[in-house]
DNA sequence: GTCTATAAGATGATAGAC
DNA sequence: GTCTATCATCTTATAGAC
């Protein structure tokens, strides 16, 4: 897909990308300009256009770049044996960042909640971060035999959402941490 | 605390707050512009800063409003009977609002996330929207006799902010009522 | 006390240089 | 193909008119 002849070879196109991701969580969609992403990434200025169309479309690489990133997350977990493991395991791994989550929020959460502000473009792009986590997690839940594996699904990723959502509220990774490890004693109670 | 004599009698304080808390709800905190507010208030553009020193002082009084609007849910909810019937109550409130959660999340939800983008300043007042939430719910659990009432008052708005995250993402509406329905279910298990 | 014309600065985007 | 000087616009904020 990428071809190496007609791509720059230094990477200012990924390196534009990954100041995005971080202004962007830190900051908003909003708030960053192009010119702070582009000096982040050590680029000119002026010279994003080159490599993005419109800002918009520079969102839209963070977008997938999230996306990508909860591709790798479950394909990590695929690698668990149990289907309560991989269920339990993906709910560790926020409390393994907790520190990020409590200071800035779930990068997943707070990027949806932004977009939704916005056209009807990049609206409707959250579902991509949320739908690949919520399809796996009712596989997982089916695997186990459950009967409504979605509705499941549903509370283990909301459940996660808002606790995250209060531990960046008050600054405290707590409120992540219990509700984590009390998701973790349901998820065997059911196993 | 308002001076009739010296406060416009004709409320375009108000209404400026008014548009804020609307805009602000739609488009988020960076978007909507000062001029924007304005021409939704009926009122002349640069006329603003008359009432409000700068946008921040705006949006201050739109986090007001916003917690003002909490209190009142909570003095509404006290003249139920039981605990129980005060923290379903509760939920229920968010179902009631379901079309305009599926459509722009939770008021308060939302907002926390952007103003955890701002500066030290907006940064923290979101404790605002949620501390008198959570220690509301939690003397309701305590009233039911419940050990870890805090634990409880966390689970069930971190349950609440999730699913209304969720229900926002894929304009479901079906995601939000599930969760409050199984969060009733759960109280009733408590009583 | 109430409001408006205007400034000062920044932002996304483009035309065209190298 | 890669990059930069510059534009048109918008946004917050203020000085000062009524």
């Amino acid at each position: 897909m990428t071809d190496s002849a007609t791509e720059a070879a230094d990477g200012k196109r990924d390196r534009l990308i990954a100041s995005a991701v971080e202004l962007v969580y830190r900051d908003g969609v909003e708030r960053p300009t192009l010119v702070q992403i582009a000096e982040a990434a050590d680029v000119p200025p002026g010279n994003v256009y080159y490599y993005f169309r419109t800002k918009d479309e520079l969102i839209q690489a963070v977008i997938e770049s999230r996306a990508a990133q909860v591709t790798d997350l479950l394909g990590t977990l695929d690698r668990r044996r149990t289907p309560a493991a991989r269920l339990k395991a993906l709910a560790r791994n926020w409390l393994e960042f907790r520190d990020m989550v409590a200071a800035q929020g779930c990068p997943l959460g707070t990027l949806s909640v932004e977009l939704n502000d916005h056209g009807e473009d990049l609206g409707r792009q959250s579902e991509k971060l949320f739908a690949p986590l919520i399809d796996w997690s009712e596989d997982q839940f089916r695997e186990m035999g459950c009967r409504n594996a979605r509705e499941q699904a549903l509370t283990l990723i909301s459940t996660v959402q808002g606790a995250a959502l209060l531990s960046c509220v008050f600054s405290d990774t707590e409120i992540l941490a219990s509700q984590v490890h009390r998701l973790e004693r349901w998820i065997d109670s059911l196993a």
